[in-house]
DNA sequence: ACCACTTAATTGTTTTTTGCAACTTACATT
DNA sequence: AATGTAAGTTGCAAAAAACAATTAAGTGGT
């Protein structure tokens, strides 16, 4: 039978250090943003830096749980959208020594955060320097948020429950990067099914009201052409 | 200052074991295959597995270079196109305890495989049961080289340096699972860009000669649209 | 030498998808 | 009731894709 120092002696190597980092995005003042967490521990104590901390293997199921973990730390309750992003390593990220990240992000809809949550809120073109190799974390979710943007209904996952189509055309421009049209946007959504309109519910204000919508599913839907 | 034992302490967890496993796809009688490695060791020894290993911090500089050095130990040679796949974790992925296994995959051309290799090379519909998790990161390098065939030239990286525009196409069907038109493939592909013609260099046989072609670029190149 | 056969490569036509612009609708405000 | 503006629709031209047919270039058999 095996026990933990059998082990360790199989392994025969140090051993890396195991974290989990999280970006969660959310939009404010119509900019695409993430939200940071002011470090309270060495390294960096002090400094702002994407919300992480080390894997409990005594406590989390899998890395993902990890990463809820460290999300519902932050802000209280779980992502309705999460996904693993990449798996960042090596002996110089952290000062501590040889250690391995495992990256995950996160939208979250401005709705659901509260004031204090916000203030900590940087627009993905403005953001401070951040420890570690944050910056590259950063890039490549900005990165895999765009790309996914094209092919799915991921950006809606930024948005509240219900919506209009024009805050969701905005919320894929805003995603993307890039203009859409207006017309061949509504077309191409309507027809992919991701949403559907709410009988009855309209967002009105001075003008024409907008109908209400909501995703018909609560999971990521992948596109067959891009959007 | 900081030293390994202050790190442990700190961390005040015992530790996930670390791994890397990889996913080598190659081409074989038209079918598209993995190859796998006979274990030499508990647990599963003398089972067919993806090649794997843990990672060494004093040696790889990150989980990419341990995958590397797991793929050269399999092969003999790095292969042409290698990528971070996702991060599987978990206490009872491994029987030795809480894992976590970076997973990568590669393409190699059949042409770099000397017999033996091929030997161990299986289809991927008729895969042997595989131990660990290894079935799910199987699905997963499948469906992410699926994915991206349709949008980026990586199915070229299945054939040797110098290939016909047919044996891209079908290449491309192998790896999508689809049949593709052949005058719009032949298209698509070479306002893409990614391949040029060998000046003077034909494919001879039994019947009109062929134009060889050769990738532009070395490295992965992502299509605006799909293929 | 010529014909049949097969694969390579191109051409043409139809259908579908896009990109763009103009237009209609429905409200609040004055 | 007129005006202004955002919501939502319609129509059309251009581009792209799917499909079908044709031409090109060799080998091998007679």
């Amino acid at each position: 039978m095996m026990n933990a120092s059998t082990i360790a002696t199989e392994a025969a190597h140090p051993q890396a250090l195991v974290m989990v980092d999280t970006a969660l995005f959310t939009i404010h003042d119509e900019r695409l943003c993430l939200i940071l967490a002011r470090r309270r521990e060495a390294p960096f104590a002090g400094a702002l830096a994407l919300p992480g901390g080390f894997v409990h293997i005594d406590e989390d199921a899998d890395t993902e749980s990890a990463a809820r973990r460290v999300i519902r730390a932050k802000i209280g309750f779980d992502a309705p959208y999460l996904e693993q992003l990449f798996t960042f390593s090596g002996a110089h990220r952290d000062p501590r020594g040889w250690s391995l990240s495992v990256a995950y992000y996160a939208l979250v809809p401005a709705t659901l955060l509260d004031a204090s949550q916000m203030a900590e809120a940087f627009a993905v073109d403005a953001l401070p320097a951040l420890p570690f190799d944050h910056d590259r974390i950063v890039a490549r979710a900005v990165q895999r948020l765009r790309d996914k943007a094209t092919y799915s209904s991921l950006p809606a996952f930024l948005l509240p429950e219900t919506f209009t189509l024009n805050e969701l055309h905005r919320i894929y421009e805003h995603s993307i990067g890039t203009r859409l049209d207006k017309a061949s946007f509504r077309q191409k959504i309507i027809e992919q099914g991701i949403i559907e309109p709410i009988a009855g519910s309209f967002r009105t204000g001075a003008h024409r009201p907008a109908q209400m919508y909501r995703l018909s599913r609560s999971t990521l839907t992948a596109f067959a052409r891009q959007i």
